[in-house]
DNA sequence: TGATTTCATGAACCGTTGTTCATATAGTCG
DNA sequence: CGACTATATGAACAACGGTTCATGAAATCA
């Protein structure tokens, strides 16, 4: 039997942390607190303390759950594709969607977790193992692109996944300081038919 | 006489300002705290809020100052080369000079802002003027490298300065979040040549 | 010089927020 | 059914940080 002892948890903790990612990537690390976190779960601060830890294990928890959901999300896109065209245009359809939400806008990593890096060593690793799983995915689908011959022209497969995952960042974090959700997406069309033809 | 009645003030503002500045950009809004301006500036937090106002008034001055050297340095680098080419060229390499910085990388006003802008009207008017401004220049540019066919080929010049934007504040993002100050300028730098030929 | 105005700063204030303590609840095991 | 264990939550705690108060200092003006 895998019951344990005592008494059952009463809610599901992978739905709550994904209820708890919201919550930090709408607000911030600091912008978030505990009565916001309450309010989106139903739960009281102190199960949430109980079953994950202080407010920084639950971020960490919150970066490593959309890493595993969110990163690889794209990375998937992008290997599971007929042509590697196909791919990026499927890892980019991925970000418009992202950019076109309504709430939490932006990438949590990059834009959100960028203001605790620098002070934190376990967030900055957690950015750097998904920046360099984008990248090296991307690298891989431009690489895949240059022997099915559907660039525009050759390059360097390592600076063009530099430059499209700087876009993409840069599209999703533009698109959390706007309104109309419509026009950064603008940048990814412009990049991919310049990349390819 | 000029000189007006009551203790002079001991202290440059626009100097006390850029120091400010400094501590916003490199810490945040949340994370800054009057302790570390004290450090940054000499004075104490009284004296800065008798000449700027509380915490929020601060951020604000310490973003139109931002806006108003860092944003208009680009545009102007832009606006006043020989060629669209070279313009481009010289806003990337201030672009670049922001991200090998080793203090507070990255850019204020769409990273470090982007986190109040969506519970502060007034942050996000700063944010979308500067954005508006570099749009507008870098389109200028684009359709003047049109006129002299020194683009890669034909584009609309709006889509390109959006992309141009989204990898130079995607590149200023990600150089927040490396130790290599070095890696990410390979995006502007393959977005260059993908531009021109 | 004395009055007035503005700047500088020590100190107290106060709210917000993360954390901890103590207790009630809901299950399993013997 | 009692003993035990893990979860849930009300309530108190503690501290960090922004703001305000009150006082001292430095200049100009009459």
């Amino acid at each position: 039997m895998e019951n344990v002892r005592g008494r059952p948890r009463s809610f599901d903790k992978d739905d709550v942390l994904e209820r708890i990612t919201c919550v930090f990537w709408e607000r911030g690390f600091d912008g978030a607190t505990y009565e916001q976190m309450e309010a989106e779960t139903g739960l009281k601060r102190q199960s949430l303390i109980y079953a994950f830890g202080d407010k920084r294990a639950l971020f960490l928890a919150a970066l490593q759950h959309y890493r595993t959901t969110r990163v690889e999300a794209v990375c998937a896109a992008l290997a599971s594709a007929k042509t590697a065209k196909q791919g990026v245009a499927a890892a980019f359809d991925i970000w418009r969607g992202d950019a076109s939400r309504q709430r939490h806008r932006g990438c949590l990593l990059v834009t959100t977790a960028g203001e605790v890096a620098p002070f934190d060593a376990d967030v900055a690793k957690q950015i750097a193992i998904a920046h360099k799983k984008l990248l090296t995915a991307f690298e891989d689908a431009f690489e895949q692109a240059g022997a099915e011959r559907s660039l525009q022209r050759k390059t360097d497969a390592a600076a063009l996944a530099m430059l499209a995952v700087a876009t993409g960042d840069g599209s999703l974090l533009h698109a959390r300081n706007e309104n109309d959700g419509g026009s950064t997406q603008l940048a990814l069309d412009s990049l991919f038919s310049l990349i390819f033809d």
